[in-house]
DNA sequence: CTTGACTTGTGTATATATTACACATATAAT
DNA sequence: ATTATATGTGTAATATATACACAAGTCAAG
């Protein structure tokens, strides 16, 4: 049908991923080294073209997964990037992806991330990027803020059990603001999404904290 | 470079308009009758395959002006449907845009729809659509009830005058909601987009409503 | 073992935003 | 003049968000 037309023949898609975590409240975002031209040897976002017998969110975990070993549940659709000759050969549409995973899980995937050429770098710390990847990441960021209270990234970013001064931390790193302790534990728990474990554990102070966990029936 | 390979061959790009007015009190899509195969004669959303040496955003005001004879800023991104199958001879992903229209500017482009195979249907009889369209559409009546409030989408609603009991009419319509008249004005004067004309005109009542217009400095 | 430093846990008062609600007024038709 | 209809307006009640201070559990130092 309309690929005879060389005005829109030879497009392509891509699909792309900004993954962050919180490390030692540092946001940290995953970022990959080329390996092949163009721009090869530098830094970019996970990600490559959709192949044509998969869905859009498959294909996105499939190039995620053969990118840098990372199954990461819960990516969000995020954003299009389609500028004419944000490529070079031909034109490519991007869709992009974010997500998030905890410090805990990040721990298991070290060995992976070292055999793929993936590394974290702090978003305050990020190398010059292939293509349009730094608007992509800024994007993304800013979707993750806004969506940060929502059931599923906050169970993506934390392990099991966590205390409610962890969370706080981890968000106030991410939003680049300051809550106040109760109000912010006020919010947290009239979301219904977490309940208390009656354990406790030490985050960082001298007092221990107590633990809580996420409800298993969000109803 | 990557179209060698044939997983990810012939993929084409698709960019799909959902274009709302309110006509005395119902909301109206504007949809497009299909004049080739494949689904020759279906109705569907305006909308086409994006050149290879355009904008995404250009990309779609063309193919509104081509299928319609419409221009209409402020058309608003809203999807991307990259199901594996949707469309049935090449692997087509579609970004979906939403945009609206006032009844006064309608009027105006009355002959030019005529022209084309373009007409207005309620959203409550919608005929059957080609491909995922319906689905489209859903998603993008969603978006705009999510941004009504928003500049943009209320300076295209309206001319320029208007009550504040027509403005109350069409967002009821559109969201499917009842307003306390007293509570839907504060509402909208507190959003400081609008001011008072110092003019009267008689919108459905017998006492004259006062008439607002658009504030220039929408500081 | 007493004291000091540090971080956690808790409740209330204030301000802001949202919701609910009733009557007087301007016009057109009778 | 009377009636019908839709408009314009303010205040009280409720819900939500914000501001704020002190007691308690642990560890380290003396």
């Amino acid at each position: 049908m309309e690929t005879k037309n060389p005005k829109y023949r030879g497009q392509g898609i891509h699909v792309m991923a900004s993954i962050f975590t919180v490390d030692h409240g540092v946001v940290k975002i995953l970022l990959v080294k080329r390996n092949m031209e163009p721009l090869d040897g530098m830094w970019s976002l996970p990600g490559g073209a959709l192949y044509n017998d998969e869905d859009l969110d498959d294909g996105m975990d499939r190039e995620l997964l053969e990118k840098t070993g990372l199954i990461i549940p819960n990516l969000r659709q995020c954003g299009v990037f389609g500028k004419a000759h944000r490529a070079f050969c031909m034109r490519m549409v991007a869709i992009s992806y974010f997500g998030v995973i905890s410090q805990f899980k990040v721990e298991h995937f070290n060995s992976t991330l070292k055999s793929s050429n993936a590394r974290w770098f702090s978003i305050h710390q990020i190398p010059p990027l292939a293509y349009d990847h730094e608007e992509i990441v800024k994007d993304a960021l800013e979707k993750l803020k806004e969506g940060i209270f929502e059931s599923d990234i906050l169970t993506s970013l934390f392990s099991e059990k966590f205390t409610l001064p962890e969370i706080q931390r981890v968000y106030e790193s991410i939003l680049g603001t300051k809550y106040d302790r109760r109000n912010f534990r006020k919010k947290m728990l009239s979301l219904d999404l977490i309940e208390d474990t009656f354990e406790t554990a030490r985050f960082e102070g001298r007092k221990p904290a107590k633990l809580y966990r996420f409800r298993k029936e969000n109803k």
